[in-house]
DNA sequence: CCTGCGATCGTCT
DNA sequence: GACGATCGCAGGA
């Protein structure tokens, strides 16, 4: 079941907490992958100086983000990794949720054959953003796609008909002052907030817990399985 | 396990 | 001309 317009038009903090568990799909050539959402950071358009566009900022680049909720952002970076964003809010209003970490679920041999990396982990297949977007054959080819009527890439809230090819045991995990547990009633499963990660030019925006994970989830980022084994 | 470093180029000033 | 919403590897513990 696909997510409707209601769904995307939310603020950016409060989508990245819905997005989360939530299925990111990618179809194409015959091909399709699944993949659950177990991390995310929320952009805060004008007000943000982590955003891209920060202060309204609209170049060829950021124009996407001002687009209606619903709508993919695919952004170029370090001359190498593409980053996949789903845009939200209203029309003009330029918020964005950074998908930084999924956990593959169907597909997952044309994930593998799209990575070259030495290691075995299953978890270094998709543990980031730029990592999760090679896995999935995203970039910027498919930036401004229509997520609630397109083809190639969208997100659905059900887990229906998915075979789940990983067997996770999940360990618990210490907390401190720097995050927030967030239980939510309708959700089988606790969030993590805490900080975003590099962005140390954005100030007083450094210090919001504006990224959010699955807790217990093995298929976060690197950074956050950091933040994980820190003692109390 | 963890740390440090270099890669590599589009984007904006 | 500088830098980035990152990553993978080498090397040490």
């Amino acid at each position: 079941m696909r997510l409707d317009k209601n769904f995307y038009r939310q603020d950016a903090v409060s989508l990245a907490k819905d997005l989360l568990g939530k299925l990111l799909v990618r179809e194409y050539n015959g091909i399709r992958m699944v993949a659950k959402i177990v991390e995310t950071e929320a952009y805060m358009g004008p007000i943000d100086k982590a955003s891209h566009a920060y202060n309204n900022r609209k170049t060829n680049r950021t124009v996407t983000m001002f687009k209606d909720g619903g709508y993919s952002y695919v952004y170029f970076i370090y001359g190498m990794y593409n980053c996949l964003n789903v845009v939200c809010s209203d029309e003009g209003t330029p918020e964005a949720v950074l998908i930084r970490a999924v956990e593959p679920l169907e597909g997952i041999e044309h994930m593998k054959e799209h990575r070259t990396i030495k290691s075995k982990r299953v978890e270094d297949i998709t543990n980031g953003p730029g990592k999760l977007c090679k896995a999935m054959n995203i970039d910027r080819g498919l930036n401004g796609c229509d997520l609630i009527a397109g083809k190639e890439l969208y997100i659905v809230a059900e887990t229906e008909n998915v075979v789940t090819v990983n067997t996770v045991e999940y360990k618990e995990q210490y907390l401190n002052e720097e995050f927030s547990l967030i239980k939510a009633t309708n959700k089988n499963f606790e969030i993590i907030a805490t900080r975003r990660i590099g962005i140390d030019y954005a100030e007083e925006f450094k210090e919001q817990f504006w990224r959010f994970y699955i807790r217990g989830n093995k298929f976060v980022s690197k950074d956050a399985e950091k933040i994980k084994k820190r003692p109390v």
